[in-house]
DNA sequence: TGGGTATCGTCAGTACACCAACGAATTCGA
DNA sequence: TCGAATTCGTTGGTGTACTGACGATACCCA
């Protein structure tokens, strides 16, 4: 009888918004392109020329994820990936024109899937809907990152 | 040029949020246990004695996902699952002494850890995020859940 | 200029999370 | 009562997502 109430747990709830999420992406976006993938298309297209480390940290991914990813966009043929000549370290990558394409078709779909996604919300709460998970997100990550110590007193 | 924005886009912020609050999870809860196992650990502890899709379905998990985190709470002997004798298809499900115990302890931790990650809000906000995120989540969650058409008037 | 340090990408291991297909058990219907 | 349809759990396949360890490359500095 000591059972908590999940409701009431953010990390819960993270994870029902996500998956719903993803089924209404694969009904009304694509069941091929996922939307970790189109986000990382979409950091391509945004800045041609990154790097994958750089790329996953746009949206948020580490550096294994993002080579999964970056190898399944490659075997689609959405993105190009050259060693950089100025460091041998670094991967290039840039979409191809298949995947400009396929980003330009998928922005749209995205938008209309969105639409549907938040209809239970008025615009002003969909609004703070936004304000308070990026809020809560940026906080945790700082948690792990911290960026600019500033002061860093105490211990 | 004609990348979208994705901090304006639910699925995103879902799957960031979901990430910060893994990697807090881990550091403030527990490294061994993770979150849906805790999720499902606790829906046996409020209702011991179900079978493995109920199970799933208390928590958000689909049959295969709710296969493995009981296999995986059953090897850390935490949760005990035997035939159910009435009918041979199901596995009846209830947390062992050490699973309660490991609930405890980690609902604990849990309360305290969802502090730290809510701190970014006040009072009032963290109602409103909580309101919000389930309002979307199960709004999204009917669309594949037809649950009961009612009238079911149009195509 | 050579060696220590840092960075980039990869690989192995673990854990969700979905779908589709399958066998076993049960239930429903003719 | 016997066969069809349903339900439960498993299996195989794909795709995130993290950590830790590793080799290759680059950088920094004595």
């Amino acid at each position: 009888m000591a059972a908590v109430d999940l409701t009431t747990h953010p990390g819960h709830l993270a994870r029902r918004l996500q998956q719903a999420h993803y089924l209404l992406w694969n009904t009304m976006v694509s069941e091929e392109i996922t939307s970790p993938q189109f986000a990382v298309l979409n950091a391509l297209v945004a800045e041609p020329g990154l790097d994958q480390r750089t790329a996953g940290e746009r949206v948020g991914l580490d550096r294994s994820t993002i080579a999964e990813v970056i190898s399944r966009l490659g075997r689609r043929g959405l993105v190009d990936k050259v060693r950089d000549p100025q460091d041998g370290r670094r991967f290039l990558l840039r979409p191809t024109d298949e995947g400009v394409r396929t980003h330009r078709k998928l922005t749209v779909r995205t938008a209309r899937m969105n639409q549907v996604f938040l209809a239970p919300l008025t615009a002003a709460e969909q609004t703070v809907f936004f304000d308070l998970i990026r809020r809560v997100a940026d906080a945790a990550e700082g948690l792990r990152n911290p960026a600019e110590p500033l002061v860093a007193q105490g211990g």
